[in-house]
DNA sequence: CGGCGCATGTAACTTGTTACATGATTCC
DNA sequence: GGAATCATGTAACAAGTTACATGCGCCG
């Protein structure tokens, strides 16, 4: 019991606390800031968007002008604040991490070195992408310091993103110079 | 398409073709020495293990002498090393990460930084606990060299839970300093 | 007017967790 | 004999992805 869950909820409430959005808009926001510590579908966002207007913590508003009509954007209700407020205070969930890559590399003795130094040389590429994303949010940031509100909180992340992709870049060198000097 | 999805399955070849092993001394090792970058849940190993057995990529075999009679032990027949052959060719696909409490520090604005603080606290105790028990698998592995098969490749695997948990402590250090410094 | 990116949504599916039931063995 | 741990299993549920359907609006 008591197993909160339902992250999307959180993502949702926290980012409209911080002005209106539509769906898309929060998928994107996930996709680009939050790559490194974070993921939605949409099979996640839509569904939940309209079961928290159900509940009457999020309201629909109307479309920036500029914009398609039929582009859907929400807004918090006090009640989703509240709702926010309280997840904050509860402790965070151990976080479930899977790295594929790990488990192979752990087991690859069976295979020949180049097959697995690629499949390093892969992960590399991808995170050196992910650490390329951040830097520009990070450039973003820092040309709109106007919104000083959680602009500390926002640079604690983003120190972690920093640290964590550089470890991963750092790691992927490493192993990919030992598995060719295997050859 | 070709999506390859079910990482149980490889996870218990991988384990097996290091010799006959049950469910539960599976979970066990994945807690232990996997916990850093892997994890299951009973209810995927043990379905998952009479699924390889009635697929004949894997076979019951007596259990251990000196251990109890309905304890089940299974061990890889060549057509499962074939299949694990064949997904450590596959690359691997990219990890989905989900970080709980980075998502609240990125909204803790609206908390006091003294109830987040105590969340980073419990934070960096859970992963200098993973590792305490990773150095002493890293110190099991060291006493019993031996097995120098997949020798070089635990290595590897090690050096990123070393580098990564080492990362998240400090930065857990770093963050608490920030946020008690705010109150 | 065709293609692309924007935009919303959902149904079917896979994956993974939790809670529970059951019982053996060991150690005090 | 009671508690802890070993051990196997499953049913109900929750979470998450994918593939698809649909249509707007802009640009060339």
């Amino acid at each position: 019991m008591r197993t909160s869950r339902n992250k999307t909820r959180y993502l949702i409430l926290g980012l409209l606390n911080e002005g209106p959005l539509s769906g898309y808009d929060i998928k994107k926001i996930v996709d680009w800031r939050f790559s490194y510590f974070w993921s939605e579908s949409y099979g996640q966002i839509y569904p939940e968007l309209a079961r928290l207007e159900a509940e009457g913590l999020i309201g629909a508003c109307k479309a920036d002008e500029g914009s398609r009509k039929d582009k859907k954007r929400y807004q918090i209700k006090s009640e989703g604040l509240i709702e926010l407020k309280k997840w904050l205070a509860e402790p965070a969930e151990k976080e479930v991490v899977r790295i594929e890559l790990l488990l192979k590399l752990y087991f690859s003795n069976l295979t020949a070195p180049e097959v697995m130094a690629d499949q390093v040389k892969e992960f590399e590429i991808s995170h050196k992408r992910q650490l390329e994303l951040f830097k520009q949010f990070e450039q973003q940031l820092a040309e709109t310091k106007q919104l000083g509100d959680n602009h500390d909180e926002i640079l604690m992340v983003l120190s972690f993103g920093q640290k964590v992709l550089v470890s991963y870049v750092e790691w992927s060198r490493d192993v990919i110079k030992k598995l060719e000097e295997k050859r």
